[in-house]
This record gives structure tokens, C-alpha cells and sequence, in this order.
DNA sequence: CGCGAGCTTGACGTTGTTCAACTAGAGTGG
DNA sequence: CCACTCTAGTTGAACAACGTCAAGCTCGCG
């Protein structure tokens, strides 16, 4: 399992001032003893669908796929990286994680206190706004996926899935892909083997080129144009 | 354009009081002199994605569908009726709505002033929570859809579309379809012709009976089992 | 060296879309 | 009252998109 350390005190942590700006010094201070740092190895679960909740996960750094299973099969919702949280959106139904999440790379996380994050959020109201916020934007995350299935065809939504990690996850072009191919399939609900002719046709027209796992993005303005036009 | 009413104070409207048992009597008061009800026909905008917010709406009857557009297509991501709010999830954003929303029926809403319900979060976290609760459970709605069209293909999400209106939208069984099939077929997001098909096929296995706008469920068990296994 | 996981490619089958023709009912205007 | 039109729905046939199966490939690792 994940190995325990613990770094700087939260007032000093600039992602943690960013989204819960609205805390006092004292409820900073309450937070920092109130939660631990963790690393997670790859392929390590940080929660599980159905489990009771004990944690607030802040991810510092890494990157995590958040999923819902039913019967047999999973789906991948959203990925996540620095700076993002789990458990919000389960902070007050029946106390247990409506979705799975899945360390992709290693990954470095502050588990915060469950009942630490409820009682702050009844004392503080501009902490409440803090929280309604951060969740209202993996609301709109969640719309775009459900009408990017709705509207968009495979090519599109693969297209898409390149941006998406280029800009908002890797932040690089070229970037190293973490993720192994059969990954970006559950992502897009497809096969690994329309993944992987997906990527031979985007080589052969020349808008991406590849070797080893680094991609380079070469015409963003044609991938683009498919990513909108599905 | 939709017609206006006024009838009974805030603090006798059961709906308002089970969502928002956080406000005190003062608030309550203070909702009620910033609203106005609004009665909506069947295919009247109760509000535009892209538009500027100056409502929260909260529906008292009818049937409303929540959906987005981009370019020259459109998703139905949810269908909402009585008891269910608008607007919410684009609390502190950019202050644009983040979807469009549609009656499908007629409809009678509660329209309160947008300000008014950010005042009240600023004072009152306990309300804060009931907003976080209600919002987390349209997430939850939002999850389920993603994994539907991640994992189940046609049949499945058209069973469960009709075990859905059974169930939460209508209430009863026998029901009557106020939606015509092309909007059936937008939620699923498949052609009018798919679903047309799909009524067949059930009508044929007398799994449903249809006749008028009337459609009765009969093989309750098999509906379920087609859903799930998708 | 051999093994296994991840990947690629072709052949084929299934699912669902598109196009076209047709039917039924509701409204409209002469 | 009938003819006309418009919308919603139904059905068949051809077609495209995508999944599944099978075979083979590559690369890291013991």
C-alpha cells in the first residue's frame, strides 16, 4: 500500500489556498491536523465505489481516473490531476463514494478528514461557495462528456480525448503518454483496437506523429476541427 | 410568452421547506418577496444556455428537458419535473447558464432572484449544504448517464429510459407519453426511426402495450433485466 | 532465451444510421 | 365538405460505423 509523509503546513500550499480561499487561519490550521500525505504507486486504488467515505482526497500531483462500475463493466468518467479533488460530491448522501478512482501514474495526495471537512463547511458559508463551486465544475465536465457521447462520433470524441490531455493534462506538446492504450479505450468506451486504428489513421494523415510513447500534436488546427465536427 | 401568478407563501409550499430546510423563517420571507410564478407551455425556453442568470427556477409541475447545444446539435441531458431546480449548478461561475431548458409540458415554475439566493448562501451555511446536497445528486444523475452510454447499448438505454418514466417522471403504470418519440429518441440520442424499431420490437415480445399516447409496462421483470444487462 | 503484456492489422459480423416510401391524424382554407 | 399540407410515426433496404475474433508483432523482464 501507499507509504506514508507528511510535507509543509497547508497555509503554505498554494493549491490548497487557491480553491478554499474562503478559510480562516484557525480552519487552516484544523485542516492541517487533520490529514495526512500519501503516495499512491500505479495501478493503486484511492477509493472504492460503495465504501464508506473517511476522506476529502486533495491530489497534489499525478494523475487519477475516476470510474463507476456496474456488473461487469467500468466506465471512466474523468481523469484527474493536480489540483483536484474526490469526495466532494459525496459529502452528504448516504456517506459512501459513488465512483472508484485508480492511481494512473504515481501519485501524491492529502487525505483530509471527512467530519473535519463537514464541520467547517457548517461553520463557514464562503467555504460552502468554495465547495458548490469546485463542484459545479465537474458538473459542466460531466455535461460536455455526456453530450460529446450524445453528438460526437468516435473520431470526434478521440480527437477530443488528445486535446484534452494535451492542454489540460500534460500541459506539453509533445507529451509523454502515462496512459497505456487500453486506457484511452475505456475512456471512450471503445476498443482497443479502434484505439489503436484510430491512431494509425491520425499518423497517416500526418496531424500527429509518434514514437516511443511521446506525441506530438503536429496539426492542431485539423485535430481540432475533428474534435468539433465529431 | 408564459403568464403570471402569485398564490401561497414560501413557508407553506411543502417542496420549498423539504429542499431547503435550512432557511430560517426570516429568509423564507425574504425568498418569497423576490420570486414570481410563471406558468410555461409546451415548447416555451424557461432558460438558454449562454444567456446571462437571473433566476434560480424551481420547478412546481410539468416536465422540463435540460439540454446542450453546440454547433448544429443538441443533448438532452436530463429530463426534470415538479420538485427540481435550474440554475443552480451555475451558481458562481461565469454567471451563464450552462445548458438550455425546454417545457415539455405545461409547466408552473417558481422563479427567484438569482442575488437573493446568493445573499442567503453568504449567511446561512447550513443552506450552503442543501444546495451541495441537491446539486450532488443531479452529479450522480450525470455519472449514470455517462456509464449508461459507456456500457449499454441501444435496447438497454431504451428500457431504462422507459423504467426511468415509469418510475420518476410519471408515476404510474399504465402512463401517458406526454414526449413525442423524437424526443425520446434525443435523449437516447439515436434517430426517431431506432426508436420507433424499438417499440416494435418490445410491443411484439408484449413486453409493453401501447395504444393512443397510453403505454402500459407489462413484463415489468424482463424491462429490468434489458436494462441491466444493457 | 522465453514469456507475457501491450499493441497492430485484417477479416468478418453486428448494431444502428440514412434514405426513401408510405400511413395516419390534425389543422387550414376554399 | 373536401382537398391540401404538415407533422409524427412506421417499415424496408442499403450502407457505414464499430466491435469481435484471430493472428502476429514488439519490447521489457526474469
Amino acid at each position: 500500500m501507499a507509504s506514508r509523509q507528511i510535507s509543509t503546513h497547508c497555509g503554505q500550499c498554494t493549491l490548497m489556498t487557491t480553491h478554499f480561499g474562503a478559510l480562516s487561519e484557525e480552519q487552516l490550521s484544523i485542516v492541517d491536523e487533520n490529514r495526512t500525505e500519501l503516495i499512491y504507486k500505479k495501478g493503486e486504488n484511492l477509493c472504492k465505489q460503495g465504501a464508506f467515505i473517511s476522506n476529502v482526497i486533495f491530489i497534489q500531483s499525478g494523475l487519477v481516473k475516476l470510474y463507476v462500475e456496474n456488473y461487469d463493466s467500468t466506465a471512466i468518467i474523468f481523469l484527474k490531476s493536480g489540483g483536484s479533488f474526490l469526495g466532494l460530491s459525496s459529502l452528504f448522501g448516504n456517506g459512501v463514494h459513488h465512483y472508484s478512482a485508480e492511481a494512473l501514474s504515481e501519485t501524491k495526495v492529502c487525505n483530509i478528514n471527512f467530519d473535519t471537512v463537514k464541520n467547517i463547511l457548517k461553520e463557514n458559508s464562503s467555504f460552502g461557495i468554495d465547495v458548490i463551486n469546485i463542484i459545479n465544475k465537474d458538473m459542466i465536465l460531466a455535461f460536455d462528456r455526456i453530450a460529446s457521447f450524445s453528438n460526437k462520433q468516435l473520431h470526434g470524441r478521440f480527437a477530443e480525448l488528445l486535446l484534452h490531455l494535451q492542454e489540460e493534462i500534460y500541459e506539453s506538446n509533445p507529451f509523454r503518454l502515462t496512459l497505456t492504450k487500453t486506457d484511452l479505450a475505456k475512456i471512450l468506451s471503445t476498443s482497443k483496437e479502434s484505439v489503436s486504428r484510430l491512431f494509425s489513421s491520425l499518423k497517416k494523415d500526418e496531424i500527429i506523429k509518434e514514437n516511443n510513447h511521446s506525441i506530438h500534436i503536429i496539426k492542431l488546427d485539423r485535430l481540432k476541427r475533428i474534435s468539433e465536427t465529431g
